[in-house]
RNA sequence: GCUCCCAUCGUCUAGUGGUCCAGGACGCCGCCCUCUCACGGCGGAAACAGGGGUUCGACUCCCCUUGGGAGUACCA
């Protein structure tokens, strides 16, 4: 049997890192068993659906590279056949329509929770025969009063529940449109959804989705719950930590096989390796490997594999998103292609990587204060004149020889190198900070090099 | 309150009764490399929540406590 599994979204709000990941392991999960991975838009809700938000979510499921099979289903769209469910269970006894108020219902919460019950449904509406005219109502299964129910779950084993907690639950709003649970039954069922892989946020809900797909005479599929992200702080998962939408993490420069490969950690685990490619991931994910205890996000490794990532990539592929980032015309000056080199070993993300490019394409405007007091003495002048002459005479302009022209100027000085490398580096670049200066120069060419240095050497002379 | 879930270094985790005075990774600290910043290399500090059992033997099994989390809607 081939399975299949689904990514059951509602479009309420963005993707966040939670989503992303129940998405990520249900399509790990479908791709490590050759299985399909279907989406579902759970749009009941309609006063807080949008389209914009439908649209977030395929777009960061697209940027995470979570393909889908098929086109998406939207739960609105179905909704005659949840009423046709609703109206089996009814026929069959296996649900009621229910009168109660709003205010009845809330003043008998109300009443349990000050007697220090939990507040259930009391099933008064279960034998009302009577049907007033016009008057609303909402359709409610009925929940076995005893006995229990056991949730089978890949990831947390036997669940048991006593069915004397679980309530009568409404299936149909007095609208008429189905809620929640009876819709995720019908339409796992219909989808032929093997595996149920979603957080464990839904696992007090599972019992009573068992007892909706033995009541309407289906088999219920497997479930696997797993734990949930929290913050760095231990709480939900918020804007107070900064970034919970997947989109802003492409916006800040994230690399969408970094982000995978650190979700994809949070919570599973292969012995005691770190960096799983996206191929290896679905060669060795599976759910028996996934652990039961809720994770916090950790931005320092996510940044610490995003940079592994960049440093892996092709410099390339890495022009052409560097090249969107830039503030600067690139067409002036070294070739974007050449110049990523030499920054992706010291780049955290994208933006860091186009920040560091940034001057080889402008001119410094202004001179690292702090910098040029520390690199600037007395004898830096006679270092700086010996470079510039004797680089103009150089033959051939390349990190080789310019590194070997600064050598040899420092040893006819009796000078370390960051003697002549640091002034010539501020000179050049305002800052302090660098690639290798040597394949810097090289990159910026003879003429804007010297260019520069004597611009700069003014502008400090002139303070 | 009630129901359910969870519990190894600061964080992510390995560990499925003896091989663990607990391993890896991020972060942190130190040293090395070095023209800056990084990268890299080497080394270090750092954890089995507590208490009872079971067992010849518990990080591993059971119970309790404590601590986190989820649910408790005509939301999903």
């Amino acid at each position: 049997m081939t399975i299949r599994t689904r990514f059951a979204p509602s479009p309420t709000g963005m993707l966040h890192i939670g989503g992303a990941r129940t998405a990520l392991f249900s399509w790990l999960y479908a791709r490590h068993l050759g299985g399909e991975f279907v989406l579902r838009i759970e749009d009941t809700d309609l006063e807080r659906s949008t389209d914009e938000a439908t649209q977030v979510i395929l777009d960061g499921l697209k940027w995470l590279g979570l393909d889908w099979d098929g086109e998406p289903v939207f739960q609105g769209l179905r909704k005659a056949e949840h009423v046709v469910a609703a109206e089996q269970l009814i026929e069959e006894g296996h649900a009621y329509r229910c009168y109660c108020s709003r205010e009845e219902l809330d003043a008998m919460r109300e009443e349990q929770r000050a007697n220090g019950e939990k507040p259930k449904y009391d099933g008064r509406c279960r034998h009302r025969s009577d049907r007033p005219e016009g008057a609303p109502f909402v359709v409610r299964f009925r929940s076995p009063d005893e006995g229990e129910t056991v949730v089978r779950d890949m990831v947390l084993g036997d669940v048991v529940f006593n069915n004397a907690e679980l309530d009568d639950l409404i299936i149909l709003r007095s609208d008429g449109s189905p809620t929640y649970n009876l819709a995720v039954v019908a339409d796992d069922a219909a989808m032929g959804i093997t595996h149920v892989v979603r957080g464990s946020d839904h696992l007090n809900n599972t019992p009573r989705q068992i007892q909706l797909y033995q009541a309407l005479g289906l088999t219920p599929p497997q479930f696997a719950h797993i734990p949930l992200i929290h913050g760095p702080d231990g709480a939900k998962m918020s804007k107070r930590h900064g970034a919970v939408a997947i989109t802003e993490y492409r916006e800040a420069g994230f690399l969408p096989d970094a982000v995978v490969n650190y979700l994809a950690r949070l919570g599973w685990s292969h012995g005691d390796d770190e960096v799983f490619s996206r191929q290896q991931l679905v060669e060795l994910f599976d759910l028996a490997q996934v652990g039961k205890t809720a994770s916090r996000f950790d931005q320092q490794k996510l940044d610490w594999l995003n940079a592994h990532y960049l440093r892996e990539s092709a410099p390339a592929e890495l022009a052409v998103q560097v090249a969107g980032l830039m503030d600067v015309d690139t067409a002036n000056g070294p070739d974007l292609e050449a110049v990523i080199p030499t920054l992706q070993e010291r780049s955290k993300n994208l933006l860091e990587l186009a920040a560091g490019a940034r001057f080889f394409y402008q001119r410094p405007q202004a001179f690292d204060e702090k910098a040029v007091n520390k690199n600037f003495k007395p004898e830096t002048d006679a270092l700086l004149d010996a470079f510039v002459q004797q680089a103009a005479a150089l033959d051939d302009w390349s990190a080789e020889t310019i590194h070997a022209l600064i050598a040899a100027v420092c040893e006819q000085f009796e000078a370390g190198m960051g003697k002549l490398a640091q002034p010539i580096r501020i000179l050049i670049s305002g800052g302090s900070v660098s690639p290798p200066i040597d394949a810097t120069l090289a990159l910026l060419g003879r003429a804007e090099t010297l260019e520069r240095m004597q611009q700069g050497r003014e502008k400090l002379s002139a303070r």
